[in-house]
DNA sequence: GCCAACGTTGGC
DNA sequence: GCCAACGTTGGC
């Protein structure tokens, strides 16, 4: 199995949790940086993400799916960028604030903590299980 | 092709 | 609302 975690940032205000649960799936477009869109691309279905609420909340809130792998973004009138489907899996026991991730040394290389502006970061298989544990999720 | 100026994102 | 970090743009 050679499955691939990653971690999703969305502003709770444009597009929340709650949101997505509401959808059953969302489609993730709107995304105009080509980091971001690069790991979109890397993106197989059945991989699993991290949902994470920015600027109200700042913390990893739930698990999502991808649900389709990476089309043209129908919200860019250039076609260059990219947008994905994804599908909600569960709501984490405990939100696993920015906060706790930084204290965290195990975390410290996270593209999330590393690379704070970038959108949609990959995330390791260890980062995942220890993500994993702060929620109290099982892996 | 380099680099300064500017705009945007996101944490606090 | 402020500021740091980073991406993009544009002059040379």
């Amino acid at each position: 199995m050679s499955e691939q975690y990653w971690l999703m940032k969305s502003e709770p205000d444009v597009y929340s949790w709650d949101d997505l649960v509401a959808e059953k799936e969302g489609m993730w477009d709107g995304v105009r940086n080509h980091a971001a869109a690069l790991n979109m691309k890397t993106m197989k279905k059945g991989d699993l993400a991290i949902f994470y609420h920015s600027n109200i909340g700042v913390e990893a809130v739930g698990i999502i799916k991808i649900s389709k792998e990476a089309f043209i973004d129908p919200t860019d009138e250039k076609g260059k960028f990219v947008a994905v489907k994804v599908k909600p899996v569960k709501k984490l026991k405990n939100p696993v604030p920015l906060k706790a991730i930084k204290a965290n040394p195990k975390l410290a290389e996270m593209d999330l903590v590393r690379l704070s502006r970038l959108s949609v970061g990959k995330v390791r298989p260890e980062e995942w299980a220890e993500v994993m544990k702060m929620a109290g999720e099982k892996v």
